[in-house]
Parts: structure tokens; C-alpha cells; sequence
DNA sequence: GACTGCCAAGCAAACGCTTGTATGGTAAAG
DNA sequence: CTTTACCATACAAGCGTTTGCTTGGCAGTC
């Protein structure tokens, strides 16, 4: 009587991790069909045909990439839902934690940019619509609790407001650098003054 | 003595601009390196060695496609600089000016959404970086003003919140659809209510 | 401690296919 | 008779992937 296993594809050996890694870099960089297995062995120091020790699959690779990334969101994402006191502090939390991820695991989130919504159209990627679908639910959630409890403007299409949002925090993933005139956290403060009270003084 | 004229490549044809709305929309939902000359030239109901008859490379088409659409773009934004009465009236006519952009020719502003940050490190594209900069330097000049005139909070970096307000409206295109629930109009009316007066109730 | 079997990791070379591009010809229009 | 637009065919390079093989190390058994 043994645990649940893995498959010995999913297996993940620090290998498979270090490859996973630059695999995300090169792709984030320069796109999905513009980076060629070799390009990813090469940076490896291996030949491409040995990546198919490790991989089934150049397609395989990117599932793998994406599929970890949106699974630790949501884990994160369902986790402050759960906890949030009220919607204000939910809001807060949820873009503080896109900010962090950012600052965390940029090339997952450069890649989940430029490629997702090409990818989602593809047979094998029925998981990135599922799981994105489950994200909007959680936003919206919170910008309707807001708006039906005062303390968020009822005007305004909280899926549209999402939206704005969402791409605006995402996006910072193609221009910011850590070690600048900003930090992660500076980032985020700064985008929740803005959300928040807008850009017109008093 | 004649008038500046244009190389034989750059006239424009019918029948050229036909071909380069077609590269220009594939490429916008496919990826640059994603979408073949053969898919170009299928979709114009030609063979693909055609092409070449109207352009010199695949290269040349995407060069053409961007370089125009900056131009359009950047001759739009001088205007409204040369003519806005305060800093929030620029602000809101520029950002107007983005979603008619978007409504107008969404495959040139998918596709630069998609690739023009790789492409500006690619030799012969570097008129991206030099008028992506004059684009940044008439947003955060209307920017800077509205905080010396008192009119926008005083808090905030500037470069910050231009690229905030940057990626949340051109990033519209990869979901907006005409027909639907909106219009280009109340996109760009309860965006402007967000950036302006923020998600808080008063 | 030597021997055996096994396995993860990678190499070297090739496979069939697709890619962007070049070339010579053709048919119609002016 | 030149120009325009296109076809038909080809080509070299590069693509993802497969194959057969080598190597080093880690059990377990004698």
C-alpha cells in the first residue's frame, strides 16, 4: 500500500527543475516558437536530443511551466478569498500578491503574458481556460462584495474593472527590474494609491 | 526635379495594403515567428513566393506594419500635446485617442502589444525604442504638469503611472471585442472614472 | 571486496518536415 | 513591348524528434 505517485515524467528531479527554469527565460524572453530546443539545450550545456530524457515534449515543457505557476496562484489566490475580512483588504491582497509573484517568479509570469492567450486555443491547454475562469471569479467576487457594501463606486463593470487591473499589475512584469529606483513593494503601493483614490487631487 | 519619392517597395498598392492587413491581423493572434509566409499568403489566395513580389522579406512586412502604425500613432499624440488647454484634458484626450487606436486597427496594436519588446532588440527595428521614448515623454510631460498645477496627487512616480495606465489600456485589445456589451466609448468613459476618482466610494 | 544488474544522464547522428527565400516563366493589361 | 501580378518549382537551413550507444554511480549478492 503505497502513497498516491507520480508519473516518472512528473517526477521532478533538480535537474528537471534547473531545465524547467531556463526553458521559462528563454520562452519569456523571446516567445514560444521563437526559441528552439536547442536554444534551451545549449543554455543547459547538454545536446537537444538528451532534453527528451527529461521532457516528452518541447509542448510538454511549457504545460509543465504553466501549469505549476497557475496552480500556486490559485492556491494563494483561494487562500486570501477565504481569509479576506472585507473587500477592500481583499483587493489589496490579491494584487499585493501579483506583485510579489511578479517579484517571485517573473519568467512564469512573462511567459503566462505573451503566450496564454494563444496557448488557451490549443488542444492540451483546456487548463489555462478553466483556471483562468476560476481567478476572475475570485476578483469579481471581491469588486461585487465592494461595490453592494459602499464602500467601492457602484458605477462601473466590475469585469471590465478586473480586467483593468489585472493587465496593468500583470504587465509590469515587461518593464520592471528589481534593483532600480524600485522595489516590489513600492510598486505595489504606489498601484494601490492609484486604484484606490485615482489620479485627481482633492 | 521631382518631389521625394518613395522606393519601389514602400508604393502603396491596393493590393499591398490588402496583404499587409492580413500579415498584420495573423501575426497579431498567432506571434511574429508563430506565423508562416505560407499562411500570409494562403489567407491572400496567392502562393507563398509571391510574396516577394511585393515585399522583399518577411521581415519587411512586419517593419512596414509597425512603422506605420507608430507614425499614425505618434502624429495623433503631438497633436493632442500641441492642443490640450490643462494637463487633465491631455491625459483624458490621450487616452481617448487609444481606444478609437484600438477600435481602428486592433491587429497593429495586438501585434505591438505582442512583439515590438523583442523586436526592439533586433538590428533594424530601432525606431521602436526611439518613438516608443517620444510617446513616454509626451505622457509624462501632461503627467508632471497636472502635479506641478495641483490638479494630480503630488504622490507617485510619474513613470510609474504612465505605464500603469499604458499597459491597462492597450492591453484592452487582447479582450475586447466590438458588438458586445461595451463600446469603444464606455471602455474609454469608465476608464477614464477609474484612473481619474480611483475604485473608492467618497 | 569483486561481481552483477540496473538506471539516470547524456552523446552523436540521423530522420522527415517546414521554414524563408530565389528563379524563370506566363498571362493579361496598357 | 514593357509592367504587373502571379505560378511552379526548387533550395539550403533549421526545426522537433528518434535512435542506438556510452558512461558513471548505486544497489545487492556472492
Amino acid at each position: 500500500m503505497s502513497t498516491v505517485t507520480k508519473t516518472k515524467q512528473e517526477q521532478s528531479s533538480e535537474r528537471r527543475e534547473e531545465i524547467l527554469g531556463i526553458a521559462a527565460r528563454l520562452i519569456a524572453q523571446r516567445g514560444y516558437s521563437a526559441t528552439t530546443v536547442r536554444d534551451i539545450a545549449e543554455e543547459a550545456g547538454i545536446l537537444s536530443g538528451s532534453l527528451y530524457h527529461h521532457f516528452a515534449s518541447k509542448e510538454a515543457m511549457i504545460q509543465e511551466i504553466l501549469h505549476g505557476f497557475m496552480d500556486r496562484l490559485l492556491t494563494r489566490y483561494d487562500e486570501i478569498a477565504a481569509n479576506a475580512t472585507d473587500p477592500r483588504a481583499g483587493i489589496d491582497a490579491l494584487i499585493e500578491c501579483a506583485f510579489e509573484t511578479i517579484g517571485r517568479e517573473p519568467s512564469a509570469v512573462g511567459l503566462y503574458q505573451n503566450e496564454a492567450a494563444f496557448l488557451a486555443t490549443q488542444p492540451g491547454f483546456e487548463f489555462l481556460v478553466a483556471e483562468s475562469e476560476r481567478i476572475e471569479t475570485i476578483w469579481i467576487g471581491q469588486l461585487r462584495a465592494g461595490q453592494s457594501a459602499g464602500v467601492f463606486r457602484p458605477e462601473g463593470d466590475p469585469a471590465v474593472t478586473y480586467r483593468f487591473i489585472r493587465d496593468a499589475v500583470w504587465s509590469t512584469v515587461r518593464w520592471y527590474r528589481p534593483g532600480g529606483r524600485h522595489t516590489v513593494e513600492s510598486m505595489s503601493t504606489q498601484f494601490l494609491a492609484l486604484v484606490h483614490s485615482g489620479l485627481d487631487a482633492d
